[in-house]
DNA sequence: CAATAATATATCATATTTGACATATTATCA
DNA sequence: TGATAATATGTCAAATATGATATATTATTG
């Protein structure tokens, strides 16, 4: 129930410095063939911060979703949002640079509305 | 009460900059003594950004109800999320100060996960 | 009522997020 | 193939969010 641990880890997360030695981390026991259940298992990842986590990705999916709709480029939607394409690149690749702010404030601007956010979230 | 809220609304309006009164059409109606929808559109607010605002605002209370039905004061609770009083007040407020990312941390802290989110969004 | 608990508001130093830029990698196509 | 468009990655100064603190306001209780 309560997770003040877990949020400290959250933010830890959001630094830079973490997610390649993750990566790899994942990788080596792959390829030794365990299979230790869900990826945020082998991360090892409380379940508050897989929750945090798969919200951002789905809101990252709606992006490429609503992005690819509108048939424009990052580099397009980068100028509507007065971003640039690199933040869209991040922001659809879930990157921990990326707040969940940015993505809701996208997506809006995009034509989303509480609905479609939600819908895409759940 | 709603002296507050409009002047929350009005800050969290200034933060992104764009503000463009259409006091032409408000006026109009105002004289012919219609009551023009939201506080919103009578601020001048765009979609988008009421879109937001009303998201923010979703989670706040969503954010209220969960310390409510686990009886805790701000202060406990600030203390389980590592936080301050005075920060979980300005959620709970909705304040301009506060992002969606806290929010959303703070209600999957406290056991919400992406469906109950996705549900008080909606 | 007055004491006290709870919530709200203001301010600030620090931390995190942001757009911008440079550059790298990957896809598309003539 | 090689040219070129699209996407990805790294870095950084500036902008924004954060917890902390002080203090004010409002509820609650005795």
């Amino acid at each position: 129930m309560f997770a003040n641990k877990e949020l400290n880890i959250m933010k830890q997360m959001s630094k830079n410095g973490k997610r390649k030695m993750d990566k790899k981390k994942k990788k080596a026991l792959e390829v030794k063939g365990y299979k230790v259940g869900s990826v945020g298992e082998l991360l090892g990842l409380s379940s508050e911060e897989l929750e945090y986590i798969e919200l951002k990705l789905s809101l990252s999916q709606a992006l490429i979703r609503h992005r690819k709709q509108s048939k424009l480029t990052q580099a397009q939607l980068a100028k509507m949002l007065k971003s640039s394409q690199s933040r869209v690149a991040k922001m659809e690749k879930g990157d921990p640079s990326v707040s969940v702010d940015l993505l809701v404030k996208s997506l809006i601007a995009m034509g989303a509305n509480k609905e479609g956010i939600a819908k895409a979230i759940a």
